[in-house]
DNA sequence: GTGAAAGCGCTAACAC
DNA sequence: GTGTTAGCGCTTTCAC
């Protein structure tokens, strides 16, 4: 019937109070320079009518929004979720709201950097500063300070990332200290720093024991279970399987029981199964498993964290934040010494 | 030194292009009046340099933005984020992109209709549709399609929501089948649908079994584990103090635990405790505690699924969506026959 | 202290 | 088919 949108402009505010949209956006923005008669009118007008700027044009006009992105692939990945808790604890009591941006039509993103797309859609007009997740490409450019999560391996950005190779050495160590010679190793989705941090602490750990690296062990994933489950297949058709398994991540780990069980393993009696846990204690329930945990949300805590400093133009101490990793041991593992 | 910001905008691919800014954006939205010639030589070029529209410039141009928001009032609520993973799945394959907003100051949020704020900068630009999460107000009004997850008491919009009567009544059923004849009851937090509805199949299942509703036994709660408690220490402290305590999610009933255990009572030889659960086996580790299972995420894919349909002009059938729930016994509550 | 006017990046008439 | 032009709602000079 009517053409007119039904959303209140700052006009319709300016209108109500008799003032020009300037004066009111002066208000808007808490500019010393407004009488404070006009001020508290405006503002009681504003309350009254339940005005708030749109977030469109805000962003288009001016360079500071209050609001913080964060770009992730894929909304409910478990890794994403756990990060969304230290996020949100950060935010919380800031001045700063959050939007996180995720894509729908993956698969025609996944391969072609998603989040360079994303970035571009949000940077430089509706956020402030942006958290990226888990990012593919080695090169973003933004013109607003940006904080990668476990980024990609050439990252030359500031990032949060967790003691992978520390982590990895921990539980080469318990392994190899409980005796185990032949272990084998699944991957993480390529690219990523977290990935080969886990297989250089893998290497290195090996080395260190005098343990020869055997090429046929390592085996490549992509930290999802099915992955995982054939990986392992593969590792336990070996002619002369390994005793124990480490995989990259939780699902992987998973996988590999899958694959144990199907040929009738028990775990840990007949194999020992280590994993990178995302989540506190989501692999508790799983028995036998030992995992690594990574405190993720602790990761997306420090992120944000970094992230408001860089907005606010303080620089960081530490452009690389790295986050302690801590062995559980829950079962203990084989010993087969 | 330079004062141009080095985003990439549409006037730079029409003059790569050779051609206006208005071809540039009718190759953007697939306009059909472009020479295929032209089409494909600015396709190649917006290729070539990377170039992405912004989202704040063209929200606020046109109607459509392909972008689903999703306003919650606190990142990282295990609620939210189980509601995510239904979300995510409902976006995946579809053209629809998707942002959450969330903001800081929840304390200062917190009473005054955040979800109105988010909305108002949002709805009519950002975004083509709104799903509100546990909105705390029952006038919201947006000029694009809405739907809320569990809303409000008094809610007319098109909403999903759990069997919470119905699940409630499961819960008093098998309670009162054991033998309980005094059953504290811990609401959930005032205002939200779910909240009353529990409370009604809590007091309904009491009259169909003919027996007496005792106020006393009905102890406020928020849906937080430190209301939960307190609201078990004033039961537990009653002259004549209830066999089993049936709360309105599974903080509130992780909190009647820290009571019981504070007491030293044993579940369930001692109390038996029911509660709602968000997550699908979130509480298993918890001995001795049986739950409902809402399927979150389930609401979270039917609502998605819904506002798409709003969105694309569809009209639902069914405006109220009520998701089934199950009750979840492993530990057998105590039998008092 | 306040208003008028320009313009952010984009889309949608309307010309040609 | 394509360019020109007028804004979307806001911030920000620059006058007064």
């Amino acid at each position: 019937m009517s053409r007119k949108k039904n959303t209140l402009t700052i006009r319709d505010v300016a209108e109500a109070c008799g003032v020009s949209v300037s004066t009111v956006s002066r208000v808007l923005n808490d500019k010393d320079d407004v009488a404070t008669e006009t001020y508290e009118k405006v503002r009681r007008v504003i309350a009254e009518m339940g005005y708030t700027s749109s977030l469109a044009a805000t962003s288009m006009r001016s360079r500071r929004t209050n609001v913080i992105g964060i770009l992730v692939v894929d909304l409910g990945d478990p890794f994403s979720l756990e990060l969304f808790k230290g996020i949100g604890t950060a935010i919380r009591g800031t001045e700063y709201d959050l939007i996180v941006y995720s894509g729908g039509r993956v698969a025609a993103t996944a391969e072609s950097g998603w989040e360079r797309r994303h970035l571009s859609r949000l940077d430089g007009s509706i956020t402030d500063g942006v958290l990226v997740v888990t990012p593919t490409t080695e090169d973003l450019t933004a013109i607003s300070p940006l904080v990668a999560v476990d980024p990609h391996e050439h990252n030359t950005l500031p990032a949060v990332i967790s003691a992978n190779r520390e982590g990895a050495i921990a539980v080469m160590e318990y392994l190899i200290g409980l005796g185990h010679r032949r272990i084998g190793f699944i991957t993480g989705r390529q690219g990523l720093v977290s990935t080969s941090h886990r297989q250089q602490g893998y290497i290195e750990a090996l080395e260190q024991a005098g343990l020869p690296v055997d090429p046929a062990l390592i085996q490549p994933g992509d930290y999802t279970r099915e992955t995982g489950f054939h990986s392992a297949q593969h590792l336990l058709a070996l002619a002369d399987p390994p005793t124990a398994i480490f995989a990259a991540n939780d699902q992987s780990a998973l996988g590999v029981i899958d694959a144990a069980s199907e040929a009738g393993l028990h775990i840990p009696e007949d194999l020992s199964v280590v994993g990178f846990d995302n989540i506190p204690q989501a692999m508790c329930s799983v028995p036998g498993l030992t995992t690594v945990d990574q405190s993720v949300s602790e990761m997306g805590y420090v992120a944000t964290t970094m992230l408001i400093k860089l907005i606010q133009g303080e620089t960081l101490d530490e452009p690389l934040c790295k986050i302690p990793t801590r062995l559980v041991i829950r079962d203990s593992c084989r010993s087969i010494k």
